[in-house]
DNA sequence: CTAATTTTGTAGGCATCGATACAAAAATGT
DNA sequence: ACATTTTTGTATCGATGCCTACAAAATTAG
Protein backbone atom coordinates (compact mmCIF):
# COMPACT_ATOMS: atom_id res chain seq x y z
CA UNK A 1 0.00 0.00 0.00
CA UNK A 2 1.51 3.55 -0.73
CA UNK A 3 2.16 5.42 1.86
CA UNK A 4 0.28 8.85 1.23
CA UNK A 5 -2.97 8.18 0.45
CA UNK A 6 -4.24 9.52 3.86
CA UNK A 7 -3.26 13.13 2.80
CA UNK A 8 -2.49 15.03 6.49
CA UNK A 9 -4.84 17.66 6.84
CA UNK A 10 -3.56 21.64 6.30
CA UNK A 11 -2.42 23.00 3.86
CA UNK A 12 0.12 20.73 1.92
CA UNK A 13 3.28 21.06 1.47
CA UNK A 14 5.41 22.64 -1.86
CA UNK A 15 8.49 20.58 -1.11
CA UNK A 16 9.37 17.43 -1.16
CA UNK A 17 11.56 16.82 3.07
CA UNK A 18 13.29 13.82 1.40
CA UNK A 19 14.40 15.45 -1.89
CA UNK A 20 15.50 19.22 0.70
CA UNK A 21 17.97 16.62 2.30
CA UNK A 22 19.07 15.37 -0.59
CA UNK A 23 20.32 18.83 -1.40
CA UNK A 24 20.95 19.74 1.79
CA UNK A 25 23.80 17.02 1.90
CA UNK A 26 25.15 18.75 -1.57
CA UNK A 27 25.48 21.86 0.01
CA UNK A 28 26.87 20.51 3.19
CA UNK A 29 29.28 17.76 1.74
CA UNK A 30 30.30 20.51 -0.73
CA UNK A 31 30.99 23.17 1.37
CA UNK A 32 31.20 21.94 5.19
CA UNK A 33 28.65 22.61 7.74
CA UNK A 34 29.59 26.53 9.07
CA UNK A 35 30.16 27.67 5.38
CA UNK A 36 26.10 26.45 4.69
CA UNK A 37 23.84 29.17 5.86
CA UNK A 38 20.35 28.54 6.81
CA UNK A 39 19.97 31.25 3.60
CA UNK A 40 21.80 29.38 1.05
CA UNK A 41 19.37 26.37 1.93
CA UNK A 42 16.23 28.17 1.95
CA UNK A 43 17.35 29.57 -1.40
CA UNK A 44 18.55 26.41 -2.79
CA UNK A 45 15.22 24.61 -1.55
CA UNK A 46 13.23 27.22 -2.93
CA UNK A 47 11.15 28.11 0.43
CA UNK A 48 11.43 30.54 3.34
CA UNK A 49 12.54 30.30 6.61
CA UNK A 50 9.35 29.35 7.99
CA UNK A 51 9.05 26.62 6.21
CA UNK A 52 12.35 25.26 6.75
CA UNK A 53 11.97 25.40 10.39
CA UNK A 54 8.79 24.06 10.44
CA UNK A 55 10.01 21.05 8.39
CA UNK A 56 13.55 20.38 10.27
CA UNK A 57 13.52 22.22 13.53
CA UNK A 58 17.19 24.02 12.79
CA UNK A 59 20.12 24.38 10.77
CA UNK A 60 21.52 21.30 13.07
CA UNK A 61 18.51 19.59 12.90
CA UNK A 62 18.67 19.36 8.75
CA UNK A 63 21.87 18.48 9.24
CA UNK A 64 21.27 15.25 11.64
CA UNK A 65 18.93 14.00 9.18
CA UNK A 66 21.58 14.50 6.49
CA UNK A 67 24.05 12.88 8.15
CA UNK A 68 21.56 10.00 8.56
CA UNK A 69 20.68 9.73 4.72
CA UNK A 70 24.57 10.01 4.38
CA UNK A 71 25.82 7.04 6.36
CA UNK A 72 22.89 4.65 4.88
CA UNK A 73 24.08 5.72 1.17
CA UNK A 74 27.46 7.22 0.79
CA UNK A 75 29.12 6.36 3.76
CA UNK A 76 31.74 3.78 4.30
CA UNK A 77 29.63 -0.01 4.71
CA UNK A 78 31.71 -1.11 7.56
CA UNK A 79 29.28 -3.72 8.57
CA UNK A 80 30.03 -4.99 5.09
CA UNK A 81 33.40 -4.70 4.88
CA UNK A 82 33.64 -6.35 8.70
CA UNK A 83 32.10 -9.32 8.04
CA UNK A 84 33.60 -11.30 11.27
CA UNK A 85 34.46 -14.18 9.43
CA UNK A 86 36.75 -12.13 7.40
CA UNK A 87 40.97 -11.83 8.38
CA UNK A 88 41.71 -8.55 10.21
CA UNK A 89 44.20 -7.49 7.93
CA UNK A 90 42.80 -7.94 4.66
CA UNK A 91 39.00 -6.53 6.29
CA UNK A 92 40.82 -3.08 7.42
CA UNK A 93 42.85 -2.72 4.35
CA UNK A 94 39.44 -3.28 2.85
CA UNK A 95 37.95 -0.65 4.87
CA UNK A 96 41.02 1.92 4.02
CA UNK A 97 40.41 1.55 0.59
CA UNK A 98 36.49 1.62 0.35
CA UNK A 99 37.71 4.81 2.17
CA UNK A 100 40.13 6.47 -0.51
CA UNK A 101 37.31 5.65 -3.47
CA UNK A 102 34.46 7.55 -1.71
CA UNK A 103 36.59 10.13 -0.13
CA UNK A 104 37.76 11.10 -3.87
CA UNK A 105 34.95 9.97 -5.85
CA UNK A 106 33.27 13.67 -6.36
CA UNK A 107 35.22 16.38 -6.24
CA UNK A 108 31.88 18.32 -5.30
CA UNK A 109 31.46 16.29 -2.13
CA UNK A 110 35.31 15.39 -0.93
CA UNK A 111 35.98 13.54 1.89
CA UNK A 112 33.68 11.99 4.94
CA UNK A 113 30.55 13.99 5.52
CA UNK A 114 30.72 12.95 9.20
CA UNK A 115 34.66 13.22 9.77
CA UNK A 116 34.36 16.79 8.83
CA UNK A 117 31.33 17.65 10.52
CA UNK A 118 32.88 17.02 13.99
CA UNK A 119 35.19 20.03 13.74
CA UNK A 120 32.02 22.32 12.90
CA UNK A 121 31.31 25.35 15.03
CA UNK A 122 28.18 24.69 15.88
CA UNK A 123 27.95 22.42 19.28
CA UNK A 124 24.85 20.53 18.54
CA UNK A 125 25.95 19.25 15.19
CA UNK A 126 29.45 18.62 16.03
CA UNK A 127 27.97 16.46 18.72
CA UNK A 128 26.17 14.58 16.29
CA UNK A 129 28.88 13.98 13.82
CA UNK A 130 30.93 12.85 16.83
CA UNK A 131 28.53 10.46 17.86
CA UNK A 132 28.26 8.89 14.26
CA UNK A 133 32.19 8.66 14.19
CA UNK A 134 32.80 7.38 17.74
CA UNK A 135 29.86 4.83 16.79
CA UNK A 136 31.93 3.57 13.66
CA UNK A 137 35.29 3.65 15.34
CA UNK A 138 33.93 1.39 18.27
CA UNK A 139 32.61 -1.05 15.25
CA UNK A 140 36.19 -1.22 13.63
CA UNK A 141 37.33 -1.63 17.49
CA UNK A 142 34.93 -4.28 18.70
CA UNK A 143 35.95 -6.48 15.25
CA UNK A 144 39.34 -6.48 15.53
CA UNK A 145 38.78 -7.30 19.38
CA UNK A 146 37.16 -10.46 18.83
CA UNK A 147 39.83 -12.16 17.45
CA UNK A 148 43.13 -9.85 18.62
CA UNK A 149 41.54 -8.37 21.92
CA UNK A 150 45.20 -7.01 22.82
CA UNK A 151 45.99 -5.14 19.53
CA UNK A 152 42.54 -3.89 19.05
CA UNK A 153 43.65 -0.56 20.79
CA UNK A 154 46.25 0.04 18.60
CA UNK A 155 45.00 -1.19 15.42
CA UNK A 156 41.63 0.58 15.24
CA UNK A 157 43.26 4.03 16.22
CA UNK A 158 46.14 3.37 13.57
CA UNK A 159 42.84 2.59 11.39
CA UNK A 160 40.43 5.64 12.33
CA UNK A 161 43.47 8.08 12.11
CA UNK A 162 44.54 7.10 8.66
CA UNK A 163 40.68 7.24 7.51
CA UNK A 164 40.70 11.13 8.95
CA UNK A 165 44.23 11.36 7.08
CA UNK A 166 42.33 10.68 4.04
CA UNK A 167 38.71 12.31 4.21
CA UNK A 168 41.31 15.91 5.12
CA UNK A 169 43.95 14.66 1.88
CA UNK A 170 40.54 14.25 -0.14
CA UNK A 171 39.38 17.73 0.64
CA UNK A 172 42.93 19.10 0.18
CA UNK A 173 42.15 17.99 -3.41
CA UNK A 174 43.51 14.74 -3.54
CA UNK A 175 41.67 12.13 -6.36
CA UNK A 176 40.68 8.62 -5.61
CA UNK A 177 43.90 7.56 -7.41
CA UNK A 178 46.00 9.47 -5.25
CA UNK A 179 44.16 8.39 -1.70
CA UNK A 180 43.99 4.99 -3.20
CA UNK A 181 47.57 4.77 -3.81
CA UNK A 182 47.98 6.56 -0.01
CA UNK A 183 45.65 3.54 1.68
CA UNK A 184 47.17 1.03 0.25
CA UNK A 185 50.47 1.76 1.44
CA UNK A 186 49.27 2.19 4.41
CA UNK A 187 47.50 -1.11 4.67
CA UNK A 188 50.65 -2.96 4.23
CA UNK A 189 51.53 -2.72 8.09
CA UNK A 190 48.68 -4.30 8.38
CA UNK A 191 49.62 -7.51 6.57
CA UNK A 192 52.93 -7.54 8.26
CA UNK A 193 51.41 -6.27 12.16
CA UNK A 194 48.87 -9.41 11.91
CA UNK A 195 49.59 -12.96 10.50
CA UNK A 196 46.50 -14.29 8.40
CA UNK A 197 44.65 -15.97 10.85
CA UNK A 198 44.77 -20.30 9.62
CA UNK A 199 41.05 -21.04 8.20
CA UNK A 200 39.71 -22.65 10.92
CA UNK B 1 73.16 47.51 21.05
CA UNK B 2 69.98 47.65 21.98
CA UNK B 3 66.84 48.09 19.73
CA UNK B 4 65.23 49.80 21.63
CA UNK B 5 66.96 52.87 22.37
CA UNK B 6 65.70 55.75 19.76
CA UNK B 7 61.61 55.53 20.74
CA UNK B 8 59.67 56.21 17.57
CA UNK B 9 57.50 59.84 17.87
CA UNK B 10 54.01 59.50 19.03
CA UNK B 11 52.05 58.05 21.73
CA UNK B 12 53.89 54.95 23.40
CA UNK B 13 51.97 51.67 22.85
CA UNK B 14 50.45 50.48 26.09
CA UNK B 15 51.12 46.43 25.14
CA UNK B 16 53.63 44.49 23.68
CA UNK B 17 52.82 43.37 20.11
CA UNK B 18 55.28 39.97 20.91
CA UNK B 19 53.26 39.08 23.92
CA UNK B 20 49.98 39.66 22.02
CA UNK B 21 51.09 37.45 18.95
CA UNK B 22 51.92 34.55 22.29
CA UNK B 23 48.62 35.06 23.74
CA UNK B 24 47.12 34.90 20.49
CA UNK B 25 48.60 31.56 19.93
CA UNK B 26 47.11 30.25 22.86
CA UNK B 27 43.99 31.26 22.10
CA UNK B 28 44.04 30.72 18.29
CA UNK B 29 45.52 27.27 19.44
CA UNK B 30 42.66 26.58 21.86
CA UNK B 31 40.10 26.84 19.70
CA UNK B 32 40.90 27.15 16.32
CA UNK B 33 41.06 30.27 14.23
CA UNK B 34 37.04 30.83 13.36
CA UNK B 35 36.16 30.06 16.81
CA UNK B 36 38.29 33.28 18.31
CA UNK B 37 36.58 36.88 17.89
CA UNK B 38 38.30 39.86 17.80
CA UNK B 39 36.65 41.07 21.13
CA UNK B 40 38.27 37.46 22.26
CA UNK B 41 41.15 38.27 20.98
CA UNK B 42 41.00 42.15 22.26
CA UNK B 43 39.78 41.05 25.59
CA UNK B 44 42.48 38.63 26.29
CA UNK B 45 45.08 41.14 25.35
CA UNK B 46 43.60 44.47 27.48
CA UNK B 47 43.08 46.55 24.54
CA UNK B 48 40.93 47.91 22.50
CA UNK B 49 39.92 47.43 18.94
CA UNK B 50 41.46 50.59 17.08
CA UNK B 51 44.81 49.24 18.99
CA UNK B 52 44.16 46.09 17.39
CA UNK B 53 43.83 46.67 13.88
CA UNK B 54 46.57 49.48 14.22
CA UNK B 55 48.91 46.78 15.47
CA UNK B 56 48.03 43.88 13.35
CA UNK B 57 46.26 45.11 10.23
CA UNK B 58 43.27 42.44 10.75
CA UNK B 59 42.67 39.10 12.36
CA UNK B 60 44.33 37.04 9.88
CA UNK B 61 47.34 39.39 9.81
CA UNK B 62 47.85 38.73 13.68
CA UNK B 63 47.27 35.34 12.92
CA UNK B 64 49.73 35.23 9.77
CA UNK B 65 52.61 36.34 12.40
CA UNK B 66 51.17 33.94 15.05
CA UNK B 67 51.75 31.37 12.70
CA UNK B 68 55.43 32.40 11.67
CA UNK B 69 56.20 32.61 15.72
CA UNK B 70 54.49 28.74 15.91
CA UNK B 71 56.68 27.40 13.22
CA UNK B 72 59.83 28.87 14.87
CA UNK B 73 59.14 27.29 18.18
CA UNK B 74 56.74 24.58 18.41
CA UNK B 75 56.11 23.17 14.87
CA UNK B 76 57.81 19.88 14.05
CA UNK B 77 61.19 20.93 13.44
CA UNK B 78 61.55 18.97 9.98
CA UNK B 79 64.67 20.20 8.78
CA UNK B 80 66.49 19.10 11.96
CA UNK B 81 64.84 16.02 11.59
CA UNK B 82 65.18 15.53 7.90
CA UNK B 83 69.00 16.24 7.66
CA UNK B 84 70.17 14.74 3.94
CA UNK B 85 72.91 11.86 5.48
CA UNK B 86 69.85 10.73 7.49
CA UNK B 87 68.50 6.99 6.41
CA UNK B 88 64.87 7.87 4.57
CA UNK B 89 62.75 5.40 7.04
CA UNK B 90 64.02 6.59 9.85
CA UNK B 91 63.74 10.02 9.29
CA UNK B 92 59.87 10.15 8.46
CA UNK B 93 59.33 7.67 11.14
CA UNK B 94 61.18 10.44 13.39
CA UNK B 95 58.92 12.96 12.14
CA UNK B 96 55.61 11.01 12.84
CA UNK B 97 57.02 10.40 16.27
CA UNK B 98 57.98 14.25 16.97
CA UNK B 99 54.40 15.13 15.49
CA UNK B 100 52.86 12.68 17.92
CA UNK B 101 54.94 13.89 20.69
CA UNK B 102 54.14 17.79 19.73
CA UNK B 103 50.37 17.52 19.25
CA UNK B 104 49.53 15.92 22.12
CA UNK B 105 51.70 17.46 24.34
CA UNK B 106 49.24 20.40 25.80
CA UNK B 107 46.05 19.19 25.70
CA UNK B 108 44.81 22.85 25.36
CA UNK B 109 46.87 23.47 22.41
CA UNK B 110 45.97 20.00 20.67
CA UNK B 111 47.16 19.42 17.01
CA UNK B 112 48.99 21.42 14.51
CA UNK B 113 48.20 25.08 14.64
CA UNK B 114 49.25 25.25 10.81
CA UNK B 115 47.15 21.98 10.16
CA UNK B 116 44.36 23.07 11.84
CA UNK B 117 44.47 26.79 10.24
CA UNK B 118 43.88 24.86 7.05
CA UNK B 119 40.81 24.15 7.22
CA UNK B 120 39.34 27.42 8.44
CA UNK B 121 36.53 29.91 6.87
CA UNK B 122 38.56 32.90 6.45
CA UNK B 123 39.75 32.49 3.23
CA UNK B 124 42.79 35.04 4.07
CA UNK B 125 43.71 32.84 7.53
CA UNK B 126 42.94 29.67 5.23
CA UNK B 127 45.78 30.56 2.52
CA UNK B 128 48.79 31.33 4.65
CA UNK B 129 47.80 28.14 6.80
CA UNK B 130 48.10 26.51 3.48
CA UNK B 131 51.01 28.16 2.33
CA UNK B 132 52.76 27.10 5.57
CA UNK B 133 51.99 22.94 5.18
CA UNK B 134 52.14 23.14 1.27
CA UNK B 135 56.11 24.21 2.38
CA UNK B 136 56.00 21.38 4.69
CA UNK B 137 54.76 18.89 2.35
CA UNK B 138 57.37 20.12 -0.21
CA UNK B 139 60.33 19.59 2.29
CA UNK B 140 59.36 16.12 3.03
CA UNK B 141 58.73 15.45 -0.69
CA UNK B 142 62.69 16.43 -1.43
CA UNK B 143 64.17 14.80 1.32
CA UNK B 144 62.55 11.78 -0.48
CA UNK B 145 63.35 12.36 -4.17
CA UNK B 146 66.95 13.36 -3.45
CA UNK B 147 67.63 9.64 -2.94
CA UNK B 148 64.36 7.47 -3.58
CA UNK B 149 62.77 9.70 -6.35
CA UNK B 150 60.44 7.09 -7.42
CA UNK B 151 58.75 6.75 -4.68
CA UNK B 152 58.74 10.24 -3.22
CA UNK B 153 54.95 11.06 -3.75
CA UNK B 154 53.56 7.82 -2.44
CA UNK B 155 56.13 8.10 0.88
CA UNK B 156 55.41 11.67 1.53
CA UNK B 157 51.57 11.40 0.71
CA UNK B 158 51.30 8.67 3.38
CA UNK B 159 53.73 10.74 6.13
CA UNK B 160 51.60 13.66 5.59
CA UNK B 161 48.32 12.11 5.84
CA UNK B 162 49.33 10.71 8.80
CA UNK B 163 50.36 13.78 10.12
CA UNK B 164 46.77 15.52 9.43
CA UNK B 165 45.14 12.25 11.23
CA UNK B 166 47.18 12.42 14.03
CA UNK B 167 47.06 15.90 14.45
CA UNK B 168 43.23 16.01 14.41
CA UNK B 169 43.04 12.72 16.88
CA UNK B 170 44.84 15.19 19.11
CA UNK B 171 42.26 17.37 18.76
CA UNK B 172 39.76 14.61 19.68
CA UNK B 173 41.23 14.26 22.82
CA UNK B 174 43.80 11.64 22.22
CA UNK B 175 46.83 12.13 24.36
CA UNK B 176 50.95 11.88 23.89
CA UNK B 177 51.12 8.15 24.73
CA UNK B 178 48.46 6.95 22.43
CA UNK B 179 49.29 9.47 19.57
CA UNK B 180 52.54 7.40 19.58
CA UNK B 181 51.77 4.52 20.03
CA UNK B 182 49.43 5.12 16.67
CA UNK B 183 52.95 6.77 14.76
CA UNK B 184 55.17 3.91 15.86
CA UNK B 185 52.91 1.43 14.29
CA UNK B 186 52.44 3.59 10.98
CA UNK B 187 56.15 3.75 10.84
CA UNK B 188 56.92 0.13 10.75
CA UNK B 189 55.98 0.41 7.22
CA UNK B 190 58.43 2.91 5.98
CA UNK B 191 61.14 0.65 7.25
CA UNK B 192 59.55 -2.13 5.41
CA UNK B 193 58.78 -0.30 2.46
CA UNK B 194 62.01 1.41 1.91
CA UNK B 195 65.21 -1.01 2.71
CA UNK B 196 67.66 1.32 5.05
CA UNK B 197 70.97 3.00 2.60
CA UNK B 198 73.88 1.15 3.08
CA UNK B 199 76.48 3.53 4.33
CA UNK B 200 79.02 4.61 1.19
C1' DC C 1 -20.64 26.76 4.04
C1' DT C 2 -18.08 26.88 8.38
C1' DA C 3 -14.57 25.50 11.53
C1' DA C 4 -10.20 23.55 12.24
C1' DT C 5 -5.54 22.70 10.80
C1' DT C 6 -1.23 23.20 8.59
C1' DT C 7 1.93 25.59 5.44
C1' DT C 8 3.31 29.77 3.16
C1' DG C 9 5.16 34.51 2.47
C1' DT C 10 6.55 38.98 4.32
C1' DA C 11 8.93 41.16 7.40
C1' DG C 12 11.91 41.68 10.96
C1' DG C 13 14.35 40.54 15.77
C1' DC C 14 18.37 39.93 18.14
C1' DA C 15 23.06 38.61 18.52
C1' DT C 16 27.59 38.65 16.76
C1' DC C 17 30.92 39.27 13.38
C1' DG C 18 35.06 42.00 11.54
C1' DA C 19 36.31 46.57 11.12
C1' DT C 20 36.25 52.05 11.65
C1' DA C 21 35.37 57.32 12.56
C1' DC C 22 36.66 60.58 15.56
C1' DA C 23 38.52 63.24 19.05
C1' DA C 24 41.24 63.26 23.31
C1' DA C 25 45.73 61.80 25.24
C1' DA C 26 50.71 61.17 25.38
C1' DA C 27 54.86 61.25 23.59
C1' DT C 28 58.86 63.78 20.46
C1' DG C 29 61.11 67.58 17.86
C1' DT C 30 62.05 72.52 17.40
C1' DA D 1 55.32 77.02 24.16
C1' DC D 2 53.84 74.87 19.92
C1' DA D 3 53.38 71.82 16.00
C1' DT D 4 53.75 66.93 14.75
C1' DT D 5 53.02 62.21 15.27
C1' DT D 6 51.17 58.04 16.99
C1' DT D 7 48.19 55.50 20.19
C1' DT D 8 44.09 55.25 22.99
C1' DG D 9 39.11 55.04 24.28
C1' DT D 10 34.25 55.57 23.07
C1' DA D 11 30.96 54.63 20.23
C1' DT D 12 29.47 52.72 16.76
C1' DC D 13 28.88 50.83 11.40
C1' DG D 14 27.25 47.61 7.99
C1' DA D 15 26.91 42.78 7.00
C1' DT D 16 25.54 38.44 8.24
C1' DG D 17 24.24 34.76 11.38
C1' DC D 18 20.07 31.82 13.13
C1' DC D 19 15.57 32.13 14.01
C1' DT D 20 10.44 33.80 14.72
C1' DA D 21 5.82 36.66 14.86
C1' DC D 22 1.97 37.23 12.24
C1' DA D 23 -1.52 37.00 9.03
C1' DA D 24 -3.05 35.20 4.53
C1' DA D 25 -3.56 30.94 1.81
C1' DA D 26 -4.76 26.17 1.08
C1' DT D 27 -6.40 22.11 2.42
C1' DT D 28 -9.62 18.50 5.25
C1' DA D 29 -13.54 17.46 8.63
C1' DG D 30 -18.24 17.99 9.69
Amino acid sequence: MPTKLARPRGRPRRFDPDQAIATAQCLFHARGYDAVSVADLTEALGINPPSFYAAFGSKAGLYARTLGHYTETKGVPLAELLRPSRPVAEALAAVLEEAARRYGADPSAAGCLAIEGTRCNDPAARDVARALTAAAEDTIRRFVAATHPEAAGRLSDYVVTMMVGLSTMAREGHGPERLLATARFAGLVLAHAIPAEAPR
